[in-house]
Formats: structure tokens, sequence, C-alpha cells
DNA sequence: ATATAATGTGTATGTAATACACAAAGACTT
DNA sequence: AAGTCTTTGTGTATTACATACACATTATAT
């Protein structure tokens, strides 16, 4: 392959994080906020170059950590945005990655190098001027993470090591925007054998505390969990 | 970005193609022998850069073309891979396509510019030292194919127009590479009213003839075929 | 007429999904 | 201490879907 050919010359390859949180039982997704051009003070999911020495789920890690201190996360590559426009200074393809998290136990840089601000939005108050393409990256996201809810145990790490069974359907109702009838919720997930009763209570105040429970003790192959 | 940063200056991107049929029960894969360096005479994916004003679906279909003669494919993006080292000569990305075609109705170029030769390969006649990291790429493949198969509608690119319930069930057999029970794979497929009996026959010698059935003009989103 | 080779069909059983209502636990109030 | 409040925890009946299984039908070939 000839490198100097123009026809491929100057590609640039990024990756971008679509990463969800669940809190009060609402969707939200982390944003941060330009400084630099183009798309100065824009708003775009966290994303980067990719080094030459690193594979594309590496680059991902380290950007989140460069533009967001977050560190640790499970993400799963969902999809390549490819469109010769989507940037306009120079060719550049978007290798898409989903993660989802507990944001109680994570503490986000506010300012970095290249970002002056880092929020949690809920869906609908995401701004509709992202930067390049990422509003269709994250609508894309959103669908995938939908449909992927059901058949991989990204809920995980949405929980704490130990919760209760309805702090358990109300993420799967707020993430999928539907309600769950809870004896046949329980039912269909403690058949699963994928999580177990602690045979601890949750510290509430002014009703019935719930059993916590935890998941198994993983193989750690994805499993599907619906 | 600054394009001359060493980090990522000189990235390429490319498209590859598992490009799947089944004949006589057998699933097969589309292999082109390569005539250059590196791995010169070794076979792999048809594959190829992608151009500065093309998105990553249009340089696979102009490489499809370039390399196999093969043009009017269905295909979905499955995952790109990007190990640092995949490729020896560059820092070289590549977005991997699964397509299915019905190889009937389908010439392939043997030779071109860049290939001697093209062929069709039962999986278990795959040469192991394929071209680059093509062998992971086509086992990633198969499985996801396996996977896809039941929940799109890629087998319609598989079957003539009209075909018989019997062959239907042939190609998912040798896809999933396990039989069904005839009724209750007839009762299954057409329940899902996605196929309709033309009233036509099969001809065929020496037994009964089958029903001749084609797919009904779809509103071509995908659909949960199982 | 008979044999051959494949197609076409119905029912019974088990398994998973859905719908639905009331008792139990602890905290709070009086 | 009794009663109220709020949320948790539980069982059964119904329906839809998946699986298992055997025999009659159609055309060709002899």
């Amino acid at each position: 392959m000839d490198i100097s050919n123009p026809r491929y010359k100057n590609q640039g390859i990024h990756v971008v994080c679509t990463l969800f949180t669940v809190r009060d039982g609402e969707v939200k997704v982390l944003l941060v906020q330009r400084s630099n051009k183009p798309y100065t003070d824009k708003w775009m999911l966290p994303s980067g170059a990719v080094y030459n020495d690193e594979d594309c789920e590496t680059a991902m890690k380290r950007e989140m950590i460069e533009k967001t201190g977050i560190s640790g996360i499970y993400v799963e590559q969902f999809h390549t945005f490819s469109n010769p426009k989507r940037s306009p200074l120079m060719r550049m393809i978007a290798v898409g990655y989903i993660g989802i998290v507990n944001s109680e136990n994570i503490k986000i840089k506010k300012k970095t190098e290249k970002t002056q601000n880092s929020e949690w939005f809920n869906l609908r108050d995401v701004p509709v001027d992202l930067a390049y393409d990422h509003r269709e990256i994250l609508l894309e996201a959103i669908e995938t993470m939908k449909r992927k809810i059901m058949k991989s145990p990204i809920v995980k790490s949405l929980l704490p090591k130990y919760f209760t069974l309805p702090e358990l359907q109300n993420v799967y109702e707020a993430i999928l925007n539907k309600k769950f009838d809870r004896r046949n919720f329980r039912k269909k997930f403690l058949q699963l054998d994928l999580i177990e009763n602690t045979g601890l209570m949750a510290d509430v105040k002014g009703h019935r505390p719930a059993n916590l429970y935890k998941f198994i003790a993983s193989n750690d192959h994805d499993v599907e969990i619906f």
C-alpha cells in the first residue's frame, strides 16, 4: 500500500465512547465540553485519536481517563462511523463504544487539557448540536444499548456490589422506559442464577427493607440475561 | 488534530468483506489469492483501502467489484479490527462486513489487478494461514453470522426468487449445522408471514415436487425472523 | 400396478411469558 | 400499644411458544 497516494493519505482513527449511567430513575449520558477548534464550546461524547501502538479499546480507555478521569469501565464496541464529511478538518473515522457505569462511585474531572467541562446529561436534555456527528452516534448507541441490555451482563457495572431486587428492576425500567410486573421480573431474574440473596437487609427507613442481592461470581463470559 | 504527530501519522483504513454462500448443503466463503507483497500468494478475504471521499460501506462495495466482480450485495458491518500489529507494513485498521449471496447467480472474476485467483471455500477447507489477521476476522464473522441469521433477513439474498420450503430449511441447516424437524420449521416460518406460496411447483424428477414460495415484498426494515 | 423418494400435514406435551391480588415487615404517628 | 403508611415479597391460572413425533400424498421410475 502506497501511503503517499492522495486517495487515502492523512486518514485518522478516532474512538468515541457513549457512557451511560442511571441515577434517580433517569438514564444519563456523559458529555464533555470542548475547548478547542473545531466546534469550540460544543458538547461531545468523550473521544480522541488512536495512537499507532494501541488497539481501539486501549485508546478508548486512555481517552476516558484523560478527558473524564474515569477508569476501569466495561465497554463494548458497537459500530464504526465513516461518513467522509463527519469531521470538517480531515478524513477521520470513529470506532464507537458503549459503556455503562454506576455513577455513584465515580468522580469525573471537570476540566482537562482539551475540555472545559464534563457532565451527566439526562437523555432528553442533551444539546441538539453536539460536535461532529455525535448526535447520530448517541442515537445509535441508545438503540444498541436497549437491545443489548437484555443479552449482555452490562447492568452489572451499573449496580453497587450489593443491591435490592427493586433497585435492579428500576434500572431496567429506566433504561427500557417501561414498567415490569414485580413478581414476573423477580421470577425471570432469579431463575437465571445470576444473582443470589446475601441474607442482608437494605438499610432504609419508613417501610419494609428489601433483601440485598449480589451477582454470583461469574465465569466472565457473556451470558444471556433475558 | 495535528496530522503530523508521529503518534497517529500514517494511519490507514481498510474494509474487509466476509461473503458467505450455501451450495450443495455446504457453507462456503469467498477468498481471493494475493499477487503482491506482503503475503504474496496467500489467500485472504476480499479487502482494500477506503478512499477519502467514501464511507466504509461504499468502499467495501467498490472493493468487491474490483477484486471479485460481485456487485449489488447486501452487507452488514459487524466489527472493527484494530490490533496495531495486524498489518506488518503500517498501522491499518479493518472495518469488517458480512454478506451472504446466492452463488448460483454470480460469476466471480478469477484474476484482477492485485489478485491471481478467487474461489469459494468450504469452511473446513479454508487455509489456516490467511493473510493478515483474516483468519481471526473469518472466525468472528462466522459466529456473528450464525447469531444474525435468526434475527435478520440475510437468508433472503441466499435464495433464488422462488424456492421451496425444503430448500429454505437446507440453508438454515447448513449454516447452523443442525437439523430441524420439518413440521416445526414450516410452522414457525410460515406464521412469520415473511414468505408466501406461489402455487407453482418445483420442477424435479423422481418424487413429489415441492411448492414454490417467495418472500413477501418487504417494507425493507430488518425483521426478526426467529 | 407397484415401488421409490421426497413433500406435506396435526396433535399432544412441556416450557416460558404474562396477568393478576394480598400478606408481611419495618418506620412513623398518636 | 395500636393503627397507619409505604414498600417488599409471594403463588397461581392462563396463554403463547417450542418441541416431539407418524402417516398420508404426489409424482416419477420400473
